[in-house]
RNA sequence: GGCGGUAUAGCUUAGUUGGCUAGAGCGUUCGGUUCAUACCCGAAAGGUCAUUGGUUCAAGUCCAAUUACCGCUACCA
């Protein structure tokens, strides 16, 4: 019988820095729903990989001194490790640097042209050139500025654009018949009420202000727009040819069965890729799915704080498995999860270490204590045993209820409660009150046969999720992964055959001890010197000026920049801005001395020209201007 | 600043279209057991479902306002 074919994606992860755990939680989370799949006797493909073209790309490059081919090769290796790590079986690591796709993006950017829905225009508003602003109509107020109140004039850019309102009635019905497109559903009134209702704006396909990019054949001063040239991944690499002769894979597995991604990029894939899809003519993805974020203790990851979680660190400490095991188990189905060590050490302690590891030792240890390690036939039966037999053959059908609607976390749950049940059944049959009875050994026999039974099957749907646990599982059990045609009848153990010997499947952890380790870790990490050390020379490249502040304002519609105009002894006025109005009013800094680094190139920041950078001092929140005596003139060189 | 989202036991969270006496796991307390990784089993305590108002026979569930938090985005040279 020919395989059903599953297609499943993640969204591809954009180059600009090492993955954290909240990114790589999306990987382990497809993963676990490919292998699944695989186990249901689908021909999966599973696809991810990385994102390279972007303004923010180059800039990175451009701070790293290197050419931003060579800076993507690195995190893209980096990231494909890390997944590597994590044990994930994709089928296909995509890159969207890679040239094939470069050329398939290309074509499809031109045949959208020649068909006319994307079109040459310009970026057309109201501009107002003061505030070096564009606004539109509902923003104005009478036609001014909201601002500073003055009038606005038209103003326009030349840039390509694709006629999204064109497909905007096809994607509202589509959105409408198909009420699985995206989910969790939530979301699904976010994209209608938000982008579909108030009217879709054609959207802007292409770039001038960058160069790392895909560039439109038609027009070589323009890059194409990134989201473009992301979402296409998805049919690019799959075999699609613009031109119309599709491989045999894309035949086999377009449409996408589920696009996994965050639930910040959502309106990307409900929105524009569909009508993308529609405009190309090909068939739209059955499922979007947008999950939650992990988030580090009360507050978002960031590395400025310090308390960036790394899926590397993590299994280096805990098991890739325990890992595994807290992103897929503890990640609620719409809202965001949190993850710290100490929460990460209770799951493993609780869950992992005395509910799975635990039983499965006792039960492998009884084995060989009574029964120097063979598995005896089940023929004493007692209604007891029906019961967790019952909970045993109805596993399989609770977590494809479960795993029908990708709620992974409840299909663990369910494993689990196989898992508790066990170890009840224990207390309930007391299987050492059996042994010290001679009569009793037929029904001792019985209660093993049932445990080792209900372990096997629990280790068969484990092993999507936990794959090197269900395997050690099966070593101890000394029996084959049966796959799911093995869970139909309750008797995969070989009567008269052998466990293997007992091993500790997860350790249980001294959570005190473990955190000690790992805070002494991270300080002696911290305290390695981070900068490279520089020669006199490049020091003396950096010119430093006392400066007095003239004048200082809040700039308008901004949170943390205040505007300077400094006078640096040059005999005519500098002006800087700098992000410390959170610290600092504009009032008090008038008339103060100050130092600013004076020959970096300009650069705009909200549309005002900054020319050079203030000094200052800042750590854990608490920020402080370098101020100096006044007696310094202005124009003096820091040396 | 713009857009959007979320608020349920000490902690992490389930609650589909309004009918709940609001569930689960962890943690806590008490009791039991000893095969096992001081583990397992049982019981109990613990929630005016963020606040205020509204719709309804009925609201954790719908509406409005308030507060707090989160995400994206702009900006932090």
């Amino acid at each position: 019988m020919e395989k059903k074919p599953y297609y499943i994606s993640t969204a591809i992860a954009y180059t600009s820095a090492k993955p954290h755990i909240g990114n790589t939680y999306e990987i382990v989370l497809a993963d676990a729903i490919a292998r699944y799949k695989r186990m249901m006797g689908f021909d999966v493909y599973f696809q991810t990989g990385t994102d390279e073209h972007g303004q923010k790309i180059q800039e990175k490059a451009q701070q790293a001194g290197i050419t931003p081919q060579a800076y993507v090769d690195g995190v893209a290796a980096q990231i494909k490790d890390i997944w590597d790590l994590m044990n994930t079986t994709y089928d296909r690591f995509v890159r969207t640097t890679d040239p094939m796709h470069m050329e398939k993006v290309q074509k499809i950017f031109k045949k959208l042209y020649d068909q006319g829905d994307i079109y040459k225009g310009s970026y057309k508003g109201k501009y107002c050139t003061p505030c070096e602003s564009f606004w539109t109509e509902s923003q104005m107020k009478d036609g001014c500025c909201p601002d500073c109140g003055r009038p606005c004039a038209d103003a326009e850019e030349e840039a390509y654009f694709f006629r999204m309102s064109k497909y905007a009635d096809r994607l509202m019905a589509h959105i409408q018949a198909h009420p699985e497109f995206i989910q969790p559903e939530s979301r699904k009134n976010e994209m209608v009420n938000n982008f579909l209702k108030p009217g879709l704006q054609d959207l802007c396909v292409s770039r001038t202000s960058f160069s790392w990019g895909i560039p439109v054949t038609i027009d070589e001063k323009h890059v194409v727009y990134v989201w473009l040239d992301a979402l296409t991944n998805y049919i690019t690499f799959c075999g699609y040819d613009p031109d119309g002769s599709h491989d045999a894979q894309y035949q086999k597995f377009w449409p996408a069965d589920v696009h996994l991604i965050g639930k910040d990029i959502i309106r990307f894939h409900t929105v524009y890729w569909p009508i993308f899809l529609m405009a190309l003519g090909e068939e739209l993805p059955k499922q979007v799915f947008g999950h939650p974020w992990l988030l580090v203790g009360d507050g978002k990851m960031s590395k400025s704080t310090g308390n960036v979680i790394y899926a590397d660190d993590l299994v280096q400490w805990f098991g890739v498995d325990a890992v595994r095991y807290y992103v897929l188990h503890e990640m609620p189905f719409a809202n965001d999860g949190v993850i710290s060590y100490e929460l990460m050490m209770e799951r493993i302690n609780s869950d992992l270490a005395n509910v799975l590891g635990n039983l499965v030792n006792r039960t492998i240890a009884m084995t060989h204590k009574y029964f120097d390690g063979k598995i005896c036939a089940p023929t004493v039966l007692e209604p007891m045993d029906e019961e967790l037999k019952a909970l045993a053959l109805a596993l399989p059908a609770a977590v494809e209820k479960k795993m029908q609607d990708l709620r992974v976390a409840e299909a663990i749950d369910e494993i689990f409660t196989l898992l508790r049940r066990s170890n009840k059944y224990i207390d309930e049959t007391m299987p050492w009150a059996l042994a010290k009875d001679e009569t009793k050994q037929a029904r001792l026999g019985t209660v093993l046969y049932h445990l080792l039974e209900s372990i096997r099957f629990a280790a068969v749907e484990l092993k999507s999720f936990l794959p090197d646990t269900a395997d050690r599982i099966f070593a101890q059990l000394q029996v084959a992964n049966g796959g799911a045609a093995s869970l139909a009848s309750f008797d995969g153990m070989p009567i008269g055959g052998m466990v293997g010997t007992a091993e500790i499947l997860f350790q249980r952890i001294d959570m005190a001890k473990k955190l000690e380790e790992i805070t002494a870790q991270q300080a002696q990490e911290s305290a390695a010197p981070a900068v490279p050390p520089i020669t006199i020379d490049e020091f003396a490249k950096v010119e430093m000026t006392v400066c007095k502040v003239l004048a200082c304002e809040k700039v308008k519609k901004s949170e943390k920049l205040l505007k300077f105009q400094l006078d640096d002894g040059s005999g005519t006025t500098r002006q800087i801005l700098s992000g410390i109005a959170k610290y600092y009013t504009p009032e008090e800094l008038v008339g103060k001395t100050i130092v600013a680094c004076t020959n970096l190139p300009p650069r705009k920041m909200m549309g005002q020209e900054s020319n050079g950078m203030i000094l200052s001092a800042e750590k854990e929140g608490n920020l402080n201007l370098l101020m100096l005596d006044d007696s310094i003139p202005a124009g003096a060189k820091l040396c």
